[in-house]
DNA sequence: GAACTATTATTGTATATACAAATGTTGTTA
DNA sequence: TAACAACATTTGTATATACAATAATAGTTC
């Protein structure tokens, strides 16, 4: 393999993430709130009514407990979502996301909706199954 | 095109660019320079003896300068990098790499050569060029 | 050349994140 | 049960980064 070609791959690899991210960053932007703050919102209402803990968000955000409890003072601010101390063991908290969040996240999801309309089309389902099957095979 | 494998590819982009960075910011801890310090050093010393202004610097980081400033306020600190004004226009600062930011700089590649290393083979060229080309195409 | 505009770097501020340390709760074991 | 270990969250601290505002220099135009 050559070296060449791999530096230029892991570099447009991460380039991408960052343009993505930082896309994403840009249409939330109006609305106040930031990208790891629309995923936490996101984590909670993929749940249903069932709350989360601290840890549990973390494991999925790939974020650390501490940073988690951050974001969650911000969107407590908010309104967006609520906190209380679990009943069955009471170290952990019962993280779960508010009727205005729920609402909220609507909203914020049709505005991205909009943003990741025209890339839907530039690769054929065959296509991003090979890129994802590639980028996966880098990384085994 | 499906959502679903859309959203599932654009998701492992994201992770993969992360899990790159990452790991490269662990290698680079036990030598006490972060992963955008070590980008810093890297554009500079690949403009051999030639300074480079901090915008220069920040086109190729896709960083905002004002952010560039702070991370050569850091390498300033450590002796690896010069920073002086640029006498044809007393806007520009021109930076450069110094022998001992060289020198270290060498070491780091050592090091994180060791991580790339078992990542080398894991796709052929062919592989490589049919990401790479997926990624762009997802962009353009 | 004076007034205005553009360029370049820096500083200020808010958010996110890595890592270490502290706090409080639960579980274990002597 | 008392002492200790493990767990879950939070707080502290340093770095990076986005964005706005500032400062200083250079270029432009009247």
């Amino acid at each position: 393999m050559s070296k060449k070609i791999y530096f230029s791959t892991i570099h447009q690899i991460i380039k991408t993430g960052h343009w993505i991210t930082d896309s994403v960053s840009s249409e939330l932007k109006p609305f106040d709130i930031s990208e790891p703050q629309y995923n936490v919102l996101r984590t909670l209402n993929s749940q249903q009514h069932q709350p989360l803990t601290v840890e549990q968000i973390g494991k999925q955000m790939i974020q650390r407990s501490s940073n988690v409890t951050r974001i969650i003072d911000k969107l407590l601010g908010k309104g967006l979502v609520s906190r209380k101390e679990c009943p069955s063991n009471r170290r952990k908290m019962d993280i779960m996301i508010t009727p205005e969040g729920r609402n909220f996240l609507r909203e914020l999801d049709v505005k991205l909706a909009q943003w990741h309309s025209p890339l839907l089309n530039k690769l054929t389902d065959e296509e991003l199954q090979t890129l994802t099957r590639l980028i996966r095979k880098l990384r085994k």
